[in-house]
DNA sequence: ACTTGATTCTAGCATTGCTAGACAACCAAG
DNA sequence: CTTGGTTGTCTAGCAATGCTAGAATCAAGT
């Protein structure tokens, strides 16, 4: 058995790797230049191993993108949990979100841009994205307003987080108003 | 002269009829599926003719959103002008504006989330890309409030409809919902 | 030592964007 | 009409992409 148990260890190792290796390729150059023969050049290894990983290379994507959702969650509690009372709890919010969209481009790229092959807004949708959007919910459900549905609210406003975030990074908003723009959002959405 | 007319006027039929080609493929099947080979199949010319008018693939994505960006504006004075007080236009200009991303998802696309190579916010900004913010802020500069820049404040209220439409489309959101979201952000980002 | 079964690699397919160089069509001058 | 040159278009090909079939290699158990 520990034959086949070490195996099991190193398979889930070198899987590590590749994911690892992805999203370094990826945060260096972007997506476009993370393909499999560059990816499987880096973990030194021949492009068919990635196959007995993965479909394809838009299920590491996948991967990636649920890894960065647990991070996110991570991310964005770790924000709220310095800041007292629910409005300054909303403004930590949103900085942290576009925060970690600054910071990692390609993994926010990997969960709302591009086709990892997920499920979202579903029942049978991964655990970690489930829990990303309940961390967005904790702190917004707060400052939904009366007979306003705190989900609702919530999916609105990560709407304009997520717009805010990526015309900012397309260059389509200039990022010297940046914080203006959170407060304004933070100011007009939420009711304190 | 005439001669030489002719076949100017020829050339422009034939660069409209590449983007009209290129926009239907598009549409049809995403922008993936726009390949040179299939676009010169279509306009029963050889490939290397496109890049006689395009330096690449990427400049008819460009020249795609540069005609979005002047029906989207001509769309949004459409949906507004036809609305009564300030709050109504910004509804009909939200609904305008999500429409239009719903109906021309390829064209949309091709404005904001890929690459065209085009230049946004900037001097040197195409007129139609410039005349599209605009049409957003004759509406929108109404609803700003007090001591808030209008264009500031139009950037965060596109900025949410972005987020929406986006995400909307790419299956983060559900549209059941489309109606209550697009509500809840006008009462909430607009001053009337 | 040998066989068997899993694992990994080499080599290749079809498709992509893009381009060089051959070829043909056309127009102006003789 | 013929010729010469320009302009335009096409054929053929490059390098890169995602993915895969089948050969080669390695390790485990007898």
């Amino acid at each position: 058995m520990s034959v086949q148990e070490r195996k099991q260890r190193e398979r889930a190792e070198r899987e590590r790797l590749i994911l690892a290796t992805a999203r370094e390729l990826a945060e260096e150059s972007g997506w476009d230049a993370v393909t499999t023969r560059r990816l499987a050049e880096r973990i030194e290894y021949s492009q068919p191993v990635l196959y007995s990983h993965f479909r394809g290379k838009r299920e590491i994507i996948g991967a990636v993108a649920l890894q960065g959702a647990a991070e996110l969650a991570v991310a964005l509690r770790a924000a709220t949990s310095a800041a007292d009372g629910p409005r300054a709890r909303v403004t930590a919010l949103a900085r942290g979100y576009l925060d970690f969209a600054t910071r990692n481009p390609a993994v926010y790229d990997a969960l709302f841009q591009l086709d990892g092959g997920l499920a979202y807004a579903q029942e049978d949708t991964p655990e970690p994205l489930k829990d990303g959007f309940a961390a967005l919910l904790e702190t917004l459900g707060e400052v939904a307003g009366d007979g306003v549905h705190p989900a609702l609210f919530t999916e609105v406003f990560w709407a304009s987080l997520h717009g805010l975030a990526t015309l900012t990074r397309a260059g389509r908003l200039l990022p010297e108003d940046a914080e203006s723009r959170v407060e304004l959002l933070v100011d007009r959405l939420a009711v304190v």
